[in-house]
DNA sequence: ATCCCGAGGG
DNA sequence: CCCTCTGGAT
């Protein structure tokens, strides 16, 4: 993308949805936390499916350690990778109340120590409960940070990396998730739908061959 | 590079 | 059937 274009770029996605936020229930830090973990590889809707209830029953990490790794698996079984996520969630939760007095940490290094938190997770919580400027990379964010050419590269860590070099104010603490929207609504990694989006003069990709789910990129 | 892994869409 | 979904640990 030619330099000149990216701030209309996020002129226009910032007119269209002036306050985004994330799509992922939560009822407090630590829950938000919690879907975020339970997130990896996972659709919004599906965790939202299975917080619903889990939240209800549960918001700080002791009520975590006293469900336990079967009573969580119970709740999150329509999650992919749910033993993993289940495993993680409760030695997380006892980490917090171990070194962290219950809370959630507002450090990188802090969170990224957490098990099953990593520099994507640990972004998103910084973001949205902490308020800072970080763009964490997804598979949507990486898809269209090198697809529209705002920054490409081969890792998550070096599309960030370009993105927040790239990104001008005052679009950087939303930029995360008019990213993210965009990919998932309309910049689709299937079928992207190019015809209705309101970027497009921005950007030169092009979906090549639609056939058989070749998107070109 | 590999494994973890269910649901929804095409 | 195959692909995708707000990844992380080994």
């Amino acid at each position: 993308m030619a330099k000149a274009d990216i701030e209309p770029f996020f002129a226009r996605l910032a007119a269209a949805n002036p306050e985004p936020e994330t799509e992922l229930d939560y009822v407090n830090t630590y829950t938000l936390l919690v879907a975020v973990v339970l997130s990896a590889q996972a659709t919004d809707a599906g965790v939202n499916r299975a917080t619903r209830r889990l939240f209800q029953e549960v918001q700080d990490p002791a009520a975590m350690v006293a469900l336990g790794v079967e009573g969580l698996k119970a709740h999150i079984r329509t999650i992919g990778l749910f033993n993993t996520k289940a495993e993680n969630v409760i030695a997380l939760s006892k980490a917090l109340i171990e070194k962290h007095g219950g809370e959630v940490p507002a450090d990188r290094d802090a969170l990224e120590a957490l098990p099953g938190v990593g520099r994507k997770t640990a972004n998103v919580v910084l973001n949205i409960a902490f308020g800072e400027e970080t763009c964490a990379v997804d598979t949507h964010i990486f898809r269209v940070g090198n697809r529209t050419g705002l920054a490409r590269g081969k890792t998550p860590l070096a599309v960030e990396k370009g993105l927040m070099k790239a990104i001008p104010q005052p679009y950087r603490r939303h930029a995360h998730h008019w990213l993210i929207l965009h990919g998932r609504y309309v910049c689709k990694a299937r079928t992207p739908e190019c015809w209705r989006c309101t970027v497009s003069e921005y950007c030169r990709f092009t979906p090549k061959t639609v056939i058989r789910g070749v998107s070109g990129d």
